[in-house]
DNA sequence: TATAAATGATAGTTTTACTATTAAAGAAAA
DNA sequence: TTTTCTTTAATAGTAAAACTATCATTTATA
């Protein structure tokens, strides 16, 4: 999995490859752990540095900052969902079971366990969930973007515009109702989580079913009218 | 209108009511001049205090932190929104107009020029859009919401819950629906300005109409299925 | 006019987000 | 096996951010 994975990530993320080296791989592994421990914004290099017995200076040979980070930890998860969407969608025929399982696969209600790899993917998603938001909502959005660091969000979303464009070739707003169902999947599982009454998961410990269920609703409701 | 809208916000977003003084007006009207000019991020009281000619202790009279100051001028936003939709729906029968006319004001595609106050209101939608999600995506969100900080954002989708359940009272979503529109609104506007592959904004000037169109397109699809 | 409250001026602290320098360690090449 | 290159560690330092404290002064209020 690492070696599919890893050489689609945009190598201007990074200034080093932390996938290649000891160190970086524990940048990665660490940080995950860290940043869902203590929030984006409390989660410093120093406070990672002394984590993996490294300093500040190391860890900026791999990152230009913590942001940059961030941007490639939540690119790794796309990257690592729009894989499992392949393997698992690959030779269906139906784009309603295609676009079906896709959903399942975005909100985590269908989870992979079999290829665990060197981080924790329940807390990258939990990262995902929370911080994602911040890797564009900065000032630097349209620099940041030119360098295509949001190639992996573009291509997840694009592979789903497919689907629903062959479900449904007249729908008009494919690309703005991927883009809703991706940021939806995501908000509805923190308001569950934090301001429940935003959301409509009676059970918390749930939350990921019921926001699948009322994202198929959605979705299908939208694309057979 | 002042006066409607001021005795709404909850009096402890604020450590000294902004409205009730020079100093905190001006505070007010130029934060919103300022966090629109250079974001939240690199925005700071010291900034502010030097653009008002105060000091930054004086700011920190008035606001904990400039993260209260954001909840603060948001959930003005939105109970400035609320206002705006209790005048134009508060005597239209068909809970249909009414869910329209709401979308209208949401997406700011419908707009109210008369009561103009002393916050440029344009500046504070396009920091609404841009920096919003960061009222709650903070460690502190659970904290901060038991204060109650998050009213005025609850209390507007709870007058949508209201209509669109009135318009479907079988639909199992509602609360889910509104938030995911809400939230939606001000992404798709803020996608057709910086990562338009994730919109179907084809002018980006006319933002607004197109995000509308989505919205009314995807609720009432869902709500008449 | 006395008194309280709000503001301004000034200064100081801690933390963050870096950058720079030099030394030590390890790997690879000669 | 020595030389050389690259990577990391150790240490130190800077500028700015995010506050807090103190006291003088202005302004409002009783």
């Amino acid at each position: 999995m690492q070696s599919t994975l890893r050489p689609e990530l945009n190598d201007k993320l990074y200034l080093r490859d932390p996938q290649a080296t000891d160190l970086g791989r524990k940048i990665i592994g660490e940080s995950v752990r860290l940043i869902d421990e203590v929030g984006f914004e409390q989660f410093t290099f120093k406070k990672l540095a002394q984590h993996i017995g490294s300093t500040e200076a190391s860890l900026y040979r791999y990152f230009e900052n913590k942001h940059r980070l961030l941007v490639y930890l939540v690119s790794w998860h796309w990257a690592w969902l729009r894989y499992q969407i392949q393997y698992h969608t690959h030779n269906v025929p139906d784009p309603a079971v295609r676009l079906r399982t896709m959903l399942g696969i975005v909100t985590r209600a269908h989870q992979d366990h079999a290829a665990t790899t060197h981080l924790d993917e329940a807390a990258l998603y939990r990262i995902v969930v929370a911080e994602a938001s911040k890797t564009y909502l900065t000032r630097e959005v349209d620099a940041v973007n030119r360098d295509g660091f949001y190639r992996e969000y573009k291509l997840l979303a694009a592979d789903m515009v497919a689907v629903v464009l062959e479900i449904n070739p007249a729908f008009p707003y494919p690309h703005a109702l991927v883009s809703t169902v991706l940021e939806s999947a995501r908000k509805q599982l923190f308001f569950a989580q934090h301001l429940p009454s935003l959301a409509d998961a009676p059970d918390k410990a749930k939350a990921e079913d019921s926001v699948l269920l009322f994202l198929n609703h959605l979705v299908f409701a939208v694309l057979t009218n």
